[in-house]
RNA sequence: GGAGAGGUAGCGAAGUGGCCGUAACGCGCUCGACUCGAAAUCGAGUUAGGGACUAAUAAUUCCUACGUGGGUUCGAAUCCCACCCUCUCCGCCA
């Protein structure tokens, strides 16, 4: 949720943000909705001033043994008043939360401008695309050849966009999960947390899934759960209405979570294979920070992300989402594209974005200034460290050999028991 | 699922229709005094959100908030209804 305040002192900017996001956000229509609202507002506000007198003197009459019969009847009216325009008061409220609900994060000055994923900009590149002498297999081939990867077994149980993993693939899963959450805590100072895997809506809307994309979601029947799309909602939602500490400020979550998603609007994309399911496991990192360090963060756990690809010798490259590819929470946002041989295309394998306020406002996330004063919005971000099963992928697309096995990066060995290349059974 | 108790500031807690929400009292925190320094002690301060007026996130002023939402009333933390959450006991259960 973007700042009121920002919106009624600077609307030009807000236009401009919201036109380079493509946004159909009328701001014009905003502002009349607020200023109605204010009207309103101010009105009742006079007259609530009005009974809280009139109420006092009603009371000081009583206090004296006289009668406040006459005064108490001019009350009722002016009470009925009060009911009637603070219910328009309370709409007009409502109307205004609603809208503010739905406009996307106002993007960073460093991120470019542009229309969609073509302007979007490379940042940093790591290692090159292996070369084969053969024609690499794409992973679901090497998966279930291997005996790993089971699709047709789990379109049996589920439906399509899910996957069964048997023998060394549930293993890699695990191993490649366990591999990220101990860098993550070893290395680089987060704590590790299961959280839970539904949460209610005002959860989801604390960090921006509702009231907007519901049908992004799952939802369970006769229960007021969402099944959540990410750890980034549970996570970011920990510190929902609190008031942190100024000095605990950076700190960092990470969490290994299963992750579910409807899909709806990407039938016939990626239908095949690890890459787009319903259900699929991430670890994910969420940082709470100073607004003035955001950034900084921001580049620290980008580096988190890529030291991950980097331990795992997977090729990789970093690329800065321009404002029309960017998601509605962020303020900026890296993709981390890992190389499939087997697809010959870089893959987003990570997502890191600094939702600077938005989220905080939402969520109600503040710290207290360490001098005192008023509580601030943190900022929060969140990133990929890493989606599991699009590492897996690259892991077996990257480590192939001719005679269809897979060699382990040595970073793997020892969370495989020891294993350094899968053959077929 | 059954029975009971509870939800008030950072925490604990008092308050059962107006004199109690700039919220008693205690703890914590901040500043000051004492001290070489610290502890202890003493003193002062310490909720948030919104509106008006503003260059101001300054001052002033007003409104709102006692789990959430309704209701009764001139007036609700206090009375009534529904719901949510926490705790205790019982039942069930990985």
């Amino acid at each position: 949720m973007i700042d009121l305040k920002v919106i009624q002192k600077n609307p030009e900017l807000v236009r401009a943000a919201l036109a380079a996001r493509h946004s159909t956000v009328d701001v014009d229509e905003f502002l009349q909705l607020d200023a109605k609202r204010r009207a309103l507002l101010g009105e009742v506000e006079k007259l609530k001033g009005e009974r809280n007198v009139a109420s006092g003197e009603v009371a000081a009459l009583k206090r004296a043994g006289e009668s406040a019969e006459h005064r108490m009847e001019a009350l009722s009216a002016l009470s009925d008043r009060i009911k009637t325009l603070n219910g328009e008061t309370e709409d007009a409220k409502a109307q205004v939360e609603m809208w503010l609900l739905n406009v996307p994060n106002i993007p960073h000055d460093t991120v470019p401008q542009g229309q969609d994923e073509h302007d979007n900009v490379q940042v940093h590149r790591y290692g090159q695309p292996p070369h084969f002498d053969f024609t690499p297999k794409e992973h679901w081939e090497l998966g279930t050849s291997l005996g790993g990867l089971d699709f047709e077994r789990a379109s049996r149980l589920a439906g399509s966009r899910f996957t069964v993993y048997w023998r060394w693939a549930a293993r890699l899963e695990r191993a490649l999960a366990t591999f990220f959450l101990d860098v993550h805590t070893q290395h680089n100072g987060y704590t590790e947390v299961i959280p839970p895997l539904m949460v209610n809506r005002a959860t989801m809307t604390g960090t921006g899934q509702l009231p907007k994309f519901e049908e992004d979601l799952f939802k369970l029947q006769n229960w007021e759960y969402y099944l959540i799309p990410t750890a980034e909602v549970p996570l970011t939602n920990l510190h929902a209405t609190e008031v942190l500490e100024e000095r605990d400020l950076p700190f960092g979550y990470c969490a290994w979570t299963p992750c579910f998603r409807s899909e709806a609007g990407s039938a016939g994309k990626d239908t095949k294979g690890l890459i787009r399911q319903h259900q699929f496991s991430k670890v994910e990192m969420v940082r709470f920070a100073h607004p003035e360090d955001s950034y900084t963060q921001l580049e620290l756990m980008r580096g988190h992300a890529q030291d991950l690809l980097e331990r795992l010798e997977l090729p990789y490259r970093t690329i800065v989402l321009c404002t029309g590819d960017m998601g509605f929470g962020a303020a900026k946002t890296y993709d981390l594209e890992v190389w499939l041989p087997g697809q010959h295309a870089y893959r987003e394998i990570s997502s890191c974005s600094n939702c600077a306020d938005f989220q905080a406002r939402r969520a109600d996330i503040r710290f207290r200034p360490q001098g005192g004063g008023k509580p601030q919005f943190v900022h929060t971000l969140n990133g990929s460290g890493l989606a599991v099963g699009r590492t897996l992928v690259a892991v077996l697309e990257n480590g192939q050999q001719k005679d269809g096995s897979v060699v382990l990066p040595k970073a793997l060995h020892p969370y495989m028991g020891g294993l350094e290349v899968i053959t077929p059974l």
